[in-house]
DNA sequence: TATTGTTATACTCTATAACTATA
DNA sequence: TATAGTTATAGAGTATAACAATA
């Protein structure tokens, strides 16, 4: 009975992981995509937006939208570069750096619940197997 | 640099999946999806739209939409159950049994590629993995 | 009344095209 | 002319609500 095509494993391995963030990520103030991109913003300080997008693997109108709703919230900031007036500098404000370090207990919950139900010698392996196939990111 | 959200990598592995599974199908007649919708027909014979929907983890409206382009192209044909006329039970063609064939060559080599990056003592301990974090499917 | 399937509609996510400003 | 960012729009994919037929 059980569907055994990669795909549609991935596809529902994918949902399963949104549902379960959806739920623990409430009222957190962002979800767990928006905190994976406070997460880069953090990690490679000083980007433009068109660099930011091209890290995350998104369009760049894509980029702008979700910008959008962050800087609304308060959560970034974006600077014209003096240099190069056309770049945005993305970067935290004070409000999103909070957030984030909120953020990492509530995604460790998640990632602990989600990969109770693999053998616990195989997490590892798996994490790894999910970046080698994901591609470069 | 990397990214090693679980969230993340599940997206963008499903993503891959999916660019590498459409250069693939092309020219086929269905896609990687719709193939794997003839394959649960072949599989569990006689079910209903509904019952369909239900093992397939969608909607049985979204059901309704996936089972009219394989009706369209006469890849699958709905009969009334005689015993309960509401129920439409869905069976393949000739067709659609023919492609199905078909596909499993096209898919063997999508799944070979797809899982080439893998350690290969590692590939049967990652699709159990999916199978396991990807709930009852 | 409840269920199956259909249709119309709406929502989310994403990208393409056209625009503004800067280079 | 080319690039960064924005905005309007459109296309997938999906679900909700309303409806018809059947139970």
């Amino acid at each position: 009975m059980a569907v055994d095509r990669i795909g549609f494993l991935l596809k529902h391995a994918y949902l399963a992981y949104e549902a379960l963030a959806a739920s623990k990520y409430e009222g957190l103030g962002a979800t767990a995509r928006e905190c994976g991109i406070l997460s880069q913003i953090h990690a490679l300080d000083g980007l433009s937006q068109l660099e930011l997008a091209a890290e995350l693997g998104v369009d760049r109108t894509t980029m702008a939208q979700l910008l959008d709703g962050l800087e609304r919230r308060g959560l970034i900031s974006r600077t014209p570069l003096p240099t190069d007036r056309r770049r945005n500098v993305v970067a935290l404000t004070p409000a999103g750096r909070d957030l984030l370090g909120r953020e990492a207990a509530v995604r460790a919950e998640v990632e602990k619940e989600f990969l109770s139900v693999v053998e616990p010698h195989e997490r590892d392996a798996f994490r790894a197997a999910l970046r080698a196939v994901s591609g470069r990111f």
